[in-house]
DNA sequence: CCGATTTCAGGCAAACTGAAATGT
DNA sequence: CACATTTCAGTTTGCCTGAAATCG
């Protein structure tokens, strides 16, 4: 069983002096996840400040919008796994940020809601994010953002 | 030292029956990461077929429209950091999919190319990528795509 | 001698799977 | 009894930092 040394496929590859990335470019997918980084690179150093990860700044919203929501209904509006979200809530709770408590109607599930150091903190964080967030879509007219954001609902909510 | 048990702030949180996701939807960091998870989520499988995941896919795509490229210019490309990238390049050439060879002209860089067996599963794993694009964005016509796509790269690539 | 590219080694955080406890 | 919600334990994966080797 002699294998062969892989053969030279082309005579000589000339270096490369600027990626072409146009196929790439042709996905939606890859740009929107390219621009979902570039974002969320400039929003984590602002939500670090308020001592809060991302998902950490999206379920604490989602609690400030909806008080008394579930775990559950937390885990289908963004996309996570229950067992990873006990360690996030248990955590915000520690810090005294959120309450559990036992929900009215379900004895299974825990209404969640914001203490009130947990709103204060809410009401900065969300300022600060709607600030980044002209900043960050610097690049576009404000006719151009509400066109992006509703394409994009148009995917992730169909 | 007596810890004050946590004051009930609202009176009785009544259940919520449908999340009130309207704050994350004004963001286009949110938006653009649930339209990237939805995309994705159709893309792994579809990938998987190929014995691939979607960064390979990114990475090899890279190569088979770039042959010679450098590590480092595909870091550059794809947001990646050089550890990371040593291990994939690494299993995609014990695949047999790629090949290293010496840079010409920088002996510290390493020209990267597809073999022929990678030449053929690139051509159906683009194909089958751009046949998924336009089911994964049906719910968008041409020009909205082309519209979307246009406004992303204007984020990431600014 | 300094910087860039590639590579390896170790540590840290996040993800999924499986299963248990509780309640509908 | 079947199912849903929450939680815990174990495992895996991936990402990042630090440093070494090679070369410009």
């Amino acid at each position: 069983m002699t294998q062969d040394p892989p053969l030279p496929l082309a005579p000589a590859p000339a270096p490369v002096e600027a990626v072409d990335t146009r196929f790439l470019q042709s996905l939606v997918g890859f740009n929107a996840r390219m621009a979902a980084l570039k974002i969320i690179g400039q929003f984590v150093p602002r939500m670090a400040q308020f001592g809060l990860r991302v998902v950490d700044f999206s379920i604490l919203s989602l609690i400030h919008h909806n008080p008394g929501v579930t775990s559950r209904q937390l885990c289908d509006a963004l996309n996570l796994l229950p067992p990873n979200l006990v360690g996030k809530i248990g955590a915000l709770e520690r810090r005294g940020l959120l309450q559990r408590r036992p929900h009215p109607l379900d004895g299974r599930a825990q209404s969640l809601l914001l203490t009130a150091e947990g709103q204060a903190l809410m009401r900065e964080a969300e300022s600060a994010a709607s600030q980044l967030e002209t900043e960050a879509a610097q690049a576009l007219s404000a006719a151009e953002r509400r066109t992006l954001i509703r394409l994009l609902q148009k995917i992730h909510g169909s």
